[in-house]
DNA sequence: GTATACAATGAATACGTATACACAGTGCTG
DNA sequence: CAGCACTGTGTATACGTATTCATTGTATAC
């Protein structure tokens, strides 16, 4: 096999034309049924596939999808990442996978104008990023996953964070904690922004004051969380429950109390966001906001396929529900009912 | 911006013929400097980027590789991918993913014929998966990462499992071991295999012979982890160690162990295989076999990139050691210098 | 002063497919 | 039997680029 066979080379074999052939391909009804047949037989003992680089130069479309993420090491982002190649798969199209981390910024706008792939997929777009800026400007249909952008014209498909860190924060208050920690990341988006707002709302809605002490910012989900956990537990008077935006971060914070030998939950709570699959673990046993990641995948990738067909359609923002999963990071302890400070 | 602007659109706007401005984008050195220069400046000031498709198309390269993976959402999987889009993009090439899992096979087979790819990287070969061989008889070039099959006519980039595995036999047994448990994969590939057998001829060249009742096979990595660990440790004289052939088996292995009050060194010490990033947190602590991830991706996209520019090179298979990263799942508890066992 | 090498460029073509257009054959209507 | 709609097929072209070939102009050698 020196070189793959083309249409035409199999047209002269069937004996037909190599449009005639192209029409068998792209299912074009105006073809003589036997002539079809003949013609797939040919094709099918010479196993052939079209070349799909001549075909996308010729129709304009790639099927393919361009998916820009960060490190998929994250647990998260990997969960992600595998829905979206799930997805993508049922419904036939490629996935080329850029890491916004890695790949220097010409590449990116290099890709963004090269009409490589049909539509893109942003997972982690930061107010601080042209990207997203860029790839409406390529006029390439684009949709944001996970990540929004407030205020931007454009297709977005979320978690509602709000509701979720809401729901986490009532759910501490109803457990009877007052004195409560919260870690953020110093991120700039609106993910984390309204993971931390809609927690502080659910606790000022019940009366209860979070103390600036007891706020960390934090910049690197794992490794800071141990010194964030550090830093709360060791208070004269640490929080009896601590939130963070991010499994990650919660993962890092249960390390740090584990490190200075603080127990979850017994000595604090712990609650964080995302409900990665390492949050079931046992080792973790982690009560989580659960992001739907496969509704948040399915959801996008139907809506960047209805703006492929149709360019001009209205931008939808989809912000989706995400449910409280409770487990043992937050078990029931002595002092859930009569928490420990009014002691 | 309705259509992309054309390499033709430019030639007109500098006054040069199509041919010329495609000579100063192939830095093709027959072209006048000034002429050169009065091109690339319109081309910069039209924003132009050439096409991609019709570039591949006419050289035959897409400047693309093709990865085939299982899910990424396993830890060491997503850092193998992680490494393989920064060393794909440091040397200028781009990624499509397809999962093996999800993707049926007619659609690879079909991937495998479209020369939509400059070659591939197969970084999850088994033994009864037919995809290196329709790989290699797509007649792209083609190298196997982390996963090899024996005899295959492939280059192949590994680590050396029967070293690794071998060094820690042989640290449990210089450690005063002579108990072990030993947890494998049921899955077909010279991966588990070798990082089996590797550890059963350090025991045997020390002596200490493997109780068939400290054997166990399971088929999913963590989920199956927590059965294996509750079998051997429930046992009326439990190992004093185990080996595992994954970090992510041994997580499992020591959810259950925790699950069922078992102490990691205390009671039994446990060792991984992979290091991944999640060994070295505090809630894992756990001592592994180290793939060196960047060196075998390294090593393996030099080679493919060898064997694309030159497909009939000879065939290559490195080997890379796998060093042995001691951390506190196999702490200095009193027994390790005088074992529980022999008391 | 003519012949020749060489540099720089334009014209033409090819990559493999999809599709607009032209055309032959067939069945139907008047 | 002429005219017409319709079906099936072939011919020709276009997608945007890289590259071969031909052409022009200029410099060098005899």
């Amino acid at each position: 096999m020196t070189r793959p066979p083309t249409s035409r080379d199999l047209a002269r074999l069937a004996g037909v034309s190599q449009a005639t052939v192209s029409r068998v391909l792209t299912n074009n009804p105006k073809v003589n049924p036997e002539t079809r047949a003949r013609v797939l037989q040919v094709l099918k003992d010479a196993n052939y596939t079209p070349n799909a680089l001549a075909r996308a130069m010729k129709t304009g479309r790639t099927d393919t999808i361009g998916v820009f993420m960060t490190r998929v090491t994250s647990p998260f982002h990997a969960e992600l990442l595998d829905e979206i190649g799930r997805v993508l798969s049922s419904v036939g199209l490629h996935m080329i996978l850029w890491n916004i981390e890695h790949d220097p910024e010409e590449t990116i706008a290099d890709v963004l104008h090269q009409r490589l792939v049909d539509g893109f997929l942003l997972t982690s777009a930061t107010y601080d990023s042209k990207l997203h800026t860029m790839a409406l400007a390529s006029g390439t249909p684009t949709v944001l996953l996970h990540r929004g952008i407030d205020g931007l014209d454009c297709d977005q498909v979320v978690g509602d964070n709000w509701q979720g860190a809401y729901d986490a924060g009532r759910y501490l208050v109803e457990a009877g904690h007052t004195d409560i920690g919260l870690v953020t990341l110093t991120h700039t988006g609106n993910t984390s922004r309204d993971r931390d707002l809609g927690f502080r709302a659910a606790l000022t809605d019940a009366g209860v004051k979070i103390k600036p002490s007891n706020v960390v910012s934090v910049g690197v989900p794992h490794a800071d969380g141990h010194a964030a956990a550090r830093k709360l537990l060791s208070k004269r008077k640490p929080p009896t429950a601590i939130y963070t935006v991010t499994d990650l971060l919660a993962f890092g914070i249960l390390d740090g109390a584990r490190a200075i030998g603080a127990n979850v939950p017994d000595d604090v709570w712990l609650i964080g966001y995302d409900n990665t699959e390492l949050a079931a673990w046992e080792s973790f046993d982690l009560t989580s906001v659960e992001q739907p990641v496969h509704a948040i995948v399915q959801t996008g990738i139907d809506l960047l396929r209805k703006r492929i067909a149709e360019p001009d359609r209205p931008t939808e923002i989809i912000s989706l529900p995400c449910p409280l999963v409770i487990r043992g990071s937050t078990a029931n302890t002595p002092w859930a009912s009569a928490p420990r400070r009014t002691s």
